[in-house]
DNA sequence: CTGAAAGCGCTTACAG
DNA sequence: CTGAAAGCGCTTACAG
């Protein structure tokens, strides 16, 4: 679909119909004109005269002139799942109030395609370059760093660039207290949970098997390995490990921990083959989702202060300069308890 | 965070490195080489220079040179929805897979938001601008013809621009009846339906109701004013509505046609706090979540179907010449009967 | 108060 | 087989 391009008009087409040169109009456009003191009238004219034909800079044009592009990435895992959406959301809407034009790529927990979308960025000189939820963080962190690119982790942290997180594990201790307490108050009762979802390998992960396994020992509960299943996030492994556990066992667990709404997914699938509901067990989600919080009202999740988190982000953007290894850990907040 | 910019190298400092002229170097690493019958040795030799350099190619200076920047942009209401998410997910893909530079931009299906994107998507020198869901598609069209981008609308059509969209009217028709054909499986059944959510003034919403009305209308059934409801589609907004419609009623409708998962919320909401079940009801939504059909197998949804409008939008990018009063409808397919 | 000139990093006819 | 030169549309120090 080849477009007519009728040709954008430039600062020398402004020059030529204002009767004033390139240098001017420029001047007046990007709004240094103030300190080069030219006439308001001219100023005036040229303004006006920029409304009337239809001006608009070349962005790049003006990037490659001022080495600055005025854009900021960031990379994410996906975009269906609220907590990934609701961070480009609001990431985006940031880089807009800063006057930066933000770009956003999915990557899809793929170390490769992290390192592709990175390169893409770069080319395309981004300043800074936010890795949500990055399986390789450190490596990006490492090409922004050869292009002279600010890099900041969000979500899962890195070693070679500033980060912020959730905290996880207290996130996940305070879950796993509130499914201790909702247990408690239920005529009988089992102590026994599930922990099932997320990898193994990643930072959160361990974090919230850690907080699980705390607020399960001040208790005075033992946890066995066999109920902690790091199966990945996805909603048919979630499913498919949810399967081979229960071969072996005569009854649902009384409670569960499903560490993530991806996974979730999976679980309710399972439960509903089964003729079960979810509502015969105690089920605690780290992560939020409002239609699984209006179809359940007494599912308790948590919810990441994604707000917050971006906000630190720019923060770390702004500030003149920031320890590598510092990271900022954002307290979630406990739903539906 | 000021990154310390070790400057990147250039065609030149290859230049220098490998003792040929910019131009070579150039050639060698945009490909055209073949043509300019380069040796293979200067080649390999520029090649593996240029790795060695971590060099990567100034977009901003090739998109200015060659008057054409790579990207292609989008911009649609919102991330948070199945729908819209999975529509930018296969957008990038898709982009990406050409060799296109994909930049989103979500809007609030706020007019202003929306022009506001365009303009700095236009600044950055689009090659076209894909609308999804847009307020407002034909202004945006007008500052994409202005522009020398080309335009297309997607989800909601528009008449300055080809538009992709779902057959909305053929999908909710169907929808409609499924809903007929549950009832009449019931023992005990009635055949009034309340549709509810959306936008009066949005070409889909008057789609959806049309159809709506057909297929009751092709069972002989009347339908009255009072039992459609469009009150947007926030999940607030139809919570309310539905709150107001329940006042003057004894008893839940038969079924609902709910319009959106978003709404969907909203009615989920209030039927929990009044006691009632989804299953109290026979559900329809228009709109697919796959969390809501984990939890409902039995709600029926209307899934559009997003990788064939995906495809179809880049079919219209690739065509020569595409008539701006085309309008391509995809059909949506049925989940859950 | 304003303009001429250089340069950001590429690409591409043109000449050899 | 390869290079010198012009130019994409800006910005910015410099000179007046």
């Amino acid at each position: 679909m080849a477009s007519e391009s009728p040709k954008r008009p430039t600062i020398y087409d402004l020059a030529r119909l204002a009767n004033a040169s390139p240098s001017t109009v420029s001047a007046v456009l990007n709004g240094s004109w103030q300190r080069r003191r030219i006439s308001q009238k001219l100023a005036d004219r040229i303004l006006s005269l920029a409304q009337a034909e239809g001006y608009s800079a070349n962005m790049q044009a003006r990037a490659l002139r001022r080495e600055r592009s005025g854009i900021i990435g960031m990379i994410l895992p996906l975009y269906d799942n609220r907590y990934f959406s609701s961070i480009a959301q609001h990431f985006e809407a940031q880089a807009r109030q800063r006057g930066l034009f933000a770009i956003v790529a999915c990557t899809n927990r793929d170390p490769e395609q992290e390192r592709e979308a990175a390169r893409m960025m770069l080319a395309y000189r981004v300043e800074c370059l936010v890795s949500t939820g990055a399986t390789d963080p450190d490596t990006i962190s490492e090409m922004c760093d050869e292009s002279g690119a600010a890099s900041i982790n969000l979500d899962l942290p890195g070693h070679k660039a500033p980060s912020v997180i959730s905290d996880n594990r207290e996130g996940a201790r305070s879950l796993t207290d509130a499914i201790l307490d909702r247990l408690a108050e239920q005529p009988v009762s089992g102590d026994d949970i599930l922990f099932i979802g997320g990898r193994a390998e990643d930072h959160n992960t361990r974090e919230r098997i850690a907080g699980f396994t705390q607020a399960r020992t001040q208790r005075g509960l033992a946890t066995s390995e066999v109920d902690i299943i790091p199966c990945d996030y996805a909603a048919d492994k979630a499913q498919a490990a949810l399967e081979a556990y229960m071969r072996h066992r005569p009854r649902l667990p009384s409670a569960m921990f499903v560490n993530s709404t991806i996974s979730l997914e999976g679980i309710v699938r399972w439960l509903q083959l089964g003729g079960y509901q979810l509502d015969d067990m105690v089920v605690g989600c780290f992560d939020w989702d409002p239609l699984a919080a209006a179809f359940h009202p007494h599912l308790m999740m948590v919810r990441q202060s994604v707000e917050v988190m971006i906000a630190r982000v720019f923060e770390m953007i702004d500030a003149p300069v920031v320890e590598k290894n510092r990271c900022i850990e954002v307290a979630p907040e406990i739903i539906g308890v």
